[in-house]
Parts: C-alpha cells; structure tokens; sequence
DNA sequence: AATGTTTGACCTTGC
DNA sequence: GGCAAGGTCAAACAT
C-alpha cells in the first residue's frame, strides 16, 4: 500500500508529485513496478497479491492481511503529518491577507454565491472564491481568488496593487467586455507560478477584478522586508497583526515575519472601549503573554512537535 | 544594457 | 476537422 500512494499531494505550484516513502518494504523490491495512478486501491494490492501468489494459504493471507493493516495505518499518519505540514505552509503563504481556515475544501467546480465584504471607506470590495478543483477529479488543485477593487475610472492602467510584485505577459480583450484583460505573472520569484488576470468590470467601469491563480510560494514582499517599528525598538514583539472592523478586532498570527510586531492597522471606527482594548493588546505586557500562549499551545501540541522536528530532519544535509 | 510593456502570432481547449 | 475564444509566447519597443 505504502509503495502505492502517497501520492495525490499537492506541490506549491499545485503540480501534482508523487511521493513515493516505500514504508514498510525493503527498497530493492520490484523497482521498476508502476506507481502512482492515482486511483489505486488496496483491493488492487491485494488483487495484484493474489495474483503473484495464487497458491498462498489462509495463514499467509492473514499475515498478508496484518502487514497491509500496519502499513495503512503508517501511511494515514504519514498522510497526516504531509497534510499538517502543508496546510499551514499554504496558510501561511496566502495572498494578500489570507490565511483564515478554509471554508471548505470540496467546493463546487462552478463558483458560487461568492461572499462579499466592505473592505473600507475606498469603497473596496472583495469576492473570495475557495478553491477551485479541476472539473476531471484529478489531484491537480489551484486556488482561484477574485478581488474587485474601485477605481479611478480615468485610470487604464489596469493595476491592482496588492503588495505583490507583478510581470505584465499579455493582453486580450475578450468577448463579453469590451475593456482588455491583463494577464500578470508573479514577478517577486521566478518559480512562483501565481498569476493574476485583470479586467474592468463589465457592467461598472470604475471597477476592476483581479482573479488571483494559485498560491505565492514565498513570503508577501512587504510584510517579508518589513520591519516594524516596535520590533527595531527592541521590544518584546509579536508576529501578529491586528485589524479592527465592524465585527471588531482580529488578531492575525504571521509566522513569516521576522520578528514580528503589533500594528493596530484601523482604529478610526472602533469603539472607544474597542480602542481601549487595541492599547492593552498593543501593550509589551499582552504581547508577552500572547508569546508564551502561543508557545504553550505549540509545544505542547504532539502533532505539532512531531511535524516540526521532521520538518527540521528533512533540512538537515545527508540526512 | 537591463528591465518591463505592448501586441500580433501562435497554441490550447471546448464545442 | 473546423471554428471560436481564451491564454501564452516572443519580438519589438519604451523607459
């Protein structure tokens, strides 16, 4: 089983790999047996078994029938431990203030009722549309976002910005709107295969969409080169954000930050006590205690510590 | 000279 | 196979 499927992992680029961990059989078994179609099933195994020994007996069989048992269970927490690492590792690189759960993985190959948002008083708004599988079922996955942002509807230049930084590779303009589509790659890292398509909105000029094509798989330029105020003062900081809406604040954990600090990005609209509390977060106290938190929530998280010491294994050279 | 943009041609995909 | 539309390439051009 193992020697079958770890497969249907994604990549950072969304390209499907094929991990091959041999768990649980000796590596000079039948190296050149087909691996990774995708579909195969322990019933295939067990087939392929049978066919190899047609004369094997109840016992063998049940041997047979433990080993396959072993060797499902380590490849689930292999799966696991893969899935773990590489959920956080796409959480952390984001666009442009993502990193929130998943709503769900397993959404419908036609875009939904996208959720909308107010964003600001620029008039922003924000569609998000959660990951868009390819329609044959295969384990090719890409992440298609679409934002719309208001703007100057004298400006032609079609730029979104968004922090990223953005190589123009074409222009097209398409049949149902009369505004040309931009077609951008991302530009900050050569094997970063993000693209962005952006094009005016068809019924409101003054607004542009900007639909976002897989996943950055480097840390956000900005936030990467940033460094704010109260980490170079050498105070105790904290890699977290926070932004405060109508629905109040939200604190966003950035582990890509070196070093980290608190910003209160938008306080104008909070209610005073709502500015009281930014104060006592933004405080070198909280921002202490939310370190040790974090930490104790960390630590003493098996799965965690277990995914990081492998994380930190696989780093390691000839190892 | 290096880098980014423009734009016509070409490729891919779906019908 | 033909066609249409979207997507990408790459030479020419601009900065």
């Amino acid at each position: 089983v193992a020697e079958a499927c770890m497969c249907c992992f994604w990549t950072m680029d969304t390209a499907p790999v094929c991990l091959d961990l041999m768990v649980g059989r000796p590596m000079d078994h039948e190296p050149s047996r087909a691996r990774c179609t995708g579909t195969r099933t322990e019933a295939d195994v067990a087939s392929s078994a049978c066919g190899r020994a047609p004369s094997m007996t109840n016992d063998e069989a049940k041997i047979l029938e433990a080993k396959l048992a072993q060797v499902s269970e380590e490849n689930r927490k292999l799966t696991e431990m893969i899935a773990y690492l590489y959920g956080n590792q796409v959480s952390r690189q984001s666009p442009d203030g993502e990193g929130q759960p998943r709503a769900s993985t397993a959404a419908s190959p036609t875009p939904p009722a996208s959720k909308k948002r107010s964003r600001d008083s620029t008039g922003e708004a924000e569609h998000v549309d959660v990951d868009s599988p390819l329609s044959n079922g295969t384990c090719r996955r890409i992440k298609v976002k679409k934002v719309c942002t208001r703007i100057d509807p004298s400006d032609t230049s079609l730029v979104v910005k968004d922090g990223y930084q953005w190589r123009k590779y074409g222009q097209k303009v398409t049949r149902d709107n009369p505004s040309p589509r931009a077609y951008f790659r991302c530009a900050f890292a050569p094997s970063c295969r993000v693209k962005k398509k952006v094009q005016r909105s068809a019924e409101d000029s003054s607004v542009v969409e900007a639909t976002y094509e897989g996943e950055h798989n480097h840390p956000h330029p900005t936030r990467a080169g940033e460094l704010p105020s109260c980490a170079t003062q050498g105070g105790g900081s904290v890699p977290c954000s926070i932004s405060i809406n109508s629905s109040g604040p939200t604190i966003t954990l950035d582990l890509t930050k070196n070093g980290g600090g608190v910003q209160v990005v938008d306080a104008g609209e909070a209610q005073p006590d709502m500015k009281k509390v930014c104060r006592e977060v933004a405080s070198p106290e909280f921002q202490r205690a939310l370190v040790e938190q974090m930490a104790r929530e960390l630590t003493g998280d098996q799965k965690f510590t277990d995914a990081l010491a492998a994380a930190i294994l696989r780093k390691l050279p000839d190892y």
